[in-house]
Formats: C-alpha cells, structure tokens, sequence
DNA sequence: CTCTTTTCTTGATTGAAATCAATGCAAAAA
DNA sequence: TTTTTGCATTGATTTCAATCAAGAAAAGAG
C-alpha cells in the first residue's frame, strides 16, 4: 500500500485524505494473461499498479490493435469508458504478473464530495489524462515511421524487453514486418554507441 | 452575454456562481484573419464563443496542418499550452468575423478555489476535453478515407460552406486532392438521396 | 534435449495516397 | 471588360507501407 500513498502524496493527497480513501483501495493480484476488464463490461473501477504490465488492446477484423501499455507507478482504467458510462469494446489484459490496488467509480466520487483536495486531484488526473493522450496522437499522426520507433526505444526501452515486437508494432499502428525493417535500417545507421568516454 | 450564461447553465453554474464569475468575463470581437492566439505565446485564457468559426493549426515544413475548428457554443483555447504552462506552437486564427468572452486563467484558478460548482466544472471540462479528444484521434487512426470524409459531412455539413476544401483536406490529415477524389467517387457510388417517400 | 509453437526476419509484389504538373473555374481587382 | 488570384479538379508518376509468402530463430512444453 505504501507505493500508492507516496503516488497520492506527489498529487498533493496528505494525511487526512488519505485516510478518507484507504480503506476504499483494494488490493489485487493478476497473473499474466488474466483479464482487468472483459470486452463489454462497463469500466468501473480505477486501479494502481504496484508492479505488473497490462495491454489495453481491441479487435478489429479479426487482427488485434493494441492502444496502450500500463505499468507499475500508473493509474489504470478504460478512462473513456469510465468517463462516458459506456460498455468498453476494449479489453485490458495483464501481460505479467501483476499487483494493483484498486478503487471503485462510486467511492471515488464520495472523495470528491467529501474532500476539496480529491477533487482537485480528479480535475488534475483528467487534465494530464488529456495531455498525455494528445501527444500520443499526435505523435501516431505525424510523426514518421522512423521517427515513431525511435521514441518509442528512447522513452520505453524497458518495453522492448517485456513486450513482444508484434505488440509494439501495433501499438506505432504499423505491421510487425514494418517494425523489423525499420529498426533493421536504424541499426545500420546508428552511430556508434553513445559512452562515458565520448562525453570527453 | 446570456448566451454564456445559458451554457454555463448546462454545466451546473448557476446564480450565485455565476455572480462571482460574470466580471471575469471579458467581450473581445475579432475580424477575419484575426490571431486570437500567436505562435509562441502562452494560453493564458480560455473563451467561449458567441458568434464565429475559428481554426488551430500549425505549420511544419511549410506547410500547415489544420488541427481543429472552434465555433459557435464551444470552449475556445490551446489546452495543452494552457495546461502545461508551455508557449503554444500554435496559433488560432478567426476565420470569420467573432465574438467571444474570454476568461484569464488566474481568474478561473480563482474560481475553482472559492467555489466547488466551479472546481467540479473545470474536471468536467477537462474529462470532456479527453473524451473528445480520444474520439477524434481514433478516427483519424483508424478509419480509412472515405469514412473520415463522410462522417465530416455528415457530423459538419456546415464546415463544408464555411470553409474552404483545402483546409478540411488538412484536417481530416489528407491531401486537398485526395480530398477531392474520394468526394468524387462518394458521387458515383451514392444511391439515390432518402426521402420522406422512401420511408414507405 | 528435442519437438512444437510462436515470433521475427527477409524478399517479392501490390496498392493506395503523395507528389508533380497542368488545367479549369469563379470571384475579386484593375 | 480583362486580368489576376486563389481554389478545385484531373491525370501521370512515384513512393512507401501493406500484403503475401517462406524460412529462420527463439521460446516453451514435454
């Protein structure tokens, strides 16, 4: 429980708010594989990860399209469906063992009414929620083929170890034979490899 | 002003919230060409917009990506900048002849701090700003050209009269002549136009 | 350790939109 | 009126990722 009450205390949750929330966040343990939410179940809970890995992914013509990645230190929802009262069409699956404490919908709207300062924090998640997903977008829109892997191996390197290379490739919304040839070209473009030595 | 007062309205803002927030709210009239927002200057302010059609984009290249319009009824201001604090890399410019109210972002702050109506609304704002934003993006991602094209006419046909083709080609991250392409072949394949006849 | 399955790579081909280029067309300016 | 300007259309060509199709390599099961 410890991680999440640091997590809360970094979104400016102390003391007393903390105690109105504690008991309402409970603990859950995934294997991998194991579902978070079923495609059709309206989204009603959001969850901490203490430690694990999810995949928020959908169908579409019989071939997967995976969205997103959830890991430890984030909060996870379908936050549209969550938002919008909506059935998700959008399963999330662990894709490791995983540990979450989670809260449920209405117990997060009692800390709203109860506490100016949860209130603020469900205004602040909503906004960086935004901004995250905007410069997703953006980045999926605009950005080339090159480029889209390259991020993706600067800021998630630890992914290109837990996920298979299939999964990435769907998530930069390219085919798994693009995603080989691009990081095959890269490869040979690459200078050499960045040292302690070259800061010279 | 009753307009805004009459959309605030529906957001739950009512006499004396609207008392405390009617003096921020300042008339501004804009003219075609106008800029309400440059490049490189910090959102400060959100607006909403009584009358007019505005559009944000920015140029890579050399050449300009239309992103959004902004009209009649709606929020007007760059969310990102305004929520990271960062200058915006793009500026909004009037399309035609405006009129808006505008509210400083430190009046606002003021706002969510003396009144919970309010802080209740900008999460709302904010939870609605991400769901619209996510709608948009998977539509852009995921469907094929002839959709986005159609889903244009169909959800802004007023778009098509006020704006120029070009401009909703960039917003749809077309082409202007793959635009006019795939409009030409909606042609052909088009049935004949329903009618209240052809309820029978 | 071997066998099986899954994932990754590579090559050949195809297809759809971008690009390049020319023309049409209508509204505004001279 | 003619001329200019901005926008839309159309055709020809190019480009780049998707698709199709084998294999190779790696991971997992027994």
């Amino acid at each position: 429980m410890s991680t999440l009450q640091t997590y809360l205390n970094t979104l400016g949750i102390r003391d007393n708010d903390w105690k109105l929330a504690r008991d309402f966040f409970m603990p859950e343990e995934l294997v991998k594989g194991d579902f978070y939410l079923r495609e059709g179940q309206i989204p009603s809970k959001v969850s901490f990860i203490e430690k694990g890995l999810f995949r928020l992914f959908y169908q579409v013509r019989g071939e997967e399209k995976l969205m997103l990645f959830f890991t430890e230190g984030q909060l996870m929802t379908v936050y549209f469906g969550f938002l919008t009262h909506t059935a998700s069409l959008r399963p999330i699956q662990a894709l490791e063992d995983s540990r979450i404490y989670s809260i449920q919908k209405e117990h997060l709207h009692m800390l709203f009414d109860r506490s100016r300062d949860w209130e603020r924090v469900g205004r602040q998640l909503a906004e960086s929620a935004y901004v995250t997903s905007v410069m997703k977008a953006n980045r999926l829109l605009h950005d080339d083929y090159d480029t889209r892997v390259q991020t993706l191996m600067e800021e998630s390197p630890s992914l290109l170890q837990r996920v298979p290379q299939y999964m990435l490739a769907s998530y930069l919304n390219m085919k798994p034979e693009t995603f080989s040839r691009v990081k095959k070209r890269m490869m040979k473009t690459k200078t050499v490899q960045p040292s302690i030595h070259r800061l010279s």
